[in-house]
DNA sequence: ACACTTATTACTACTAACTCACAATAAGGC
DNA sequence: GCCTTATTGTGAGTTAGTAGTAATAAGTGT
């Protein structure tokens, strides 16, 4: 029952810091969408409830939203996709969509840095 | 009866020439889409309706994505916006959206020429 | 002009990805 | 431990479509 304790820890404090009360769906949703990022709503529900399993879609959607208003976590919208989420927030990054399977990397932007795009493999499908 | 004669027979030869039928249906959904560019599948129904009142929304959907396969209309799809349409198809212009409003200002490229951005005005709300 | 073939359109569901209103619950301050 | 009110759950509603099949009509041949 200590599992997850030093995540769960730093995600209370940052609820705290926003005057949020802590939960244990937003807890639930903070460490799906941390084990599973690049992930709608749809697989955050799936992933949270393995830990929660009477947590619903709606409360998925609000606390989404909640911390996506907050800056606790990122949403971007690619194109034909639903809404994915990241809690990759305190940078900048891109993100890198593969056409053909929908599979999403993380791009670091590269400030003072020469863009080095060296072809190291395929962004191809996994599945 | 002889209203929109030239456009309708510019379209109808278009039609025949991707060996499409010519339809009143087709022929009223052109003509919407050219009166008003940039207009969602529901608008382009209601303008349609003006001249052919038992026009269906689903007879409008497949319309408009065959005559988008066929590249005699264009489809894009703003975020947070259903798909928009428009008949210019023949070059590759820009659009640039109205983050309050919405509206759709078509913005041509400058291929051969300098890029000459002077402030004409403002792209602000109609509504 | 008429029949005929099959492309086209209409009608009836059904779907995905949410959003909204309101009742039930529970977190955190006292 | 109680109480207030933020949070969550329940159920219905919305938007922007897609899918399946029946009805219609465009264009071809005679």
């Amino acid at each position: 029952m200590m599992e997850h304790f030093d995540g769960q820890e730093a995600w209370a404090a940052a609820l705290r810091a926003h005057g949020r009360r802590v939960t244990k769906q937003r807890l639930a949703v903070l460490a799906a969408v941390e084990r599973h990022p690049h992930s709608p709503a749809e697989s955050i529900l799936a992933a949270a409830r393995s830990e929660l399993p009477e947590l619903t879609a709606q409360s998925v959607y609000v606390v989404l939203g909640d911390l996506t208003d907050l800056h606790m976590l990122r949403r971007f919208e690619p194109p034909h996709s639903p809404a994915l989420y990241e809690t990759r927030v305190g940078d900048n990054h891109h993100h890198a969509i593969c056409i053909s399977c929908g599979r999403v990397e993380d791009v670091d932007c590269a400030v003072g840095h020469a863009p080095a795009l060296r072809r190291t493999g395929t962004l191809m499908p996994s599945r």
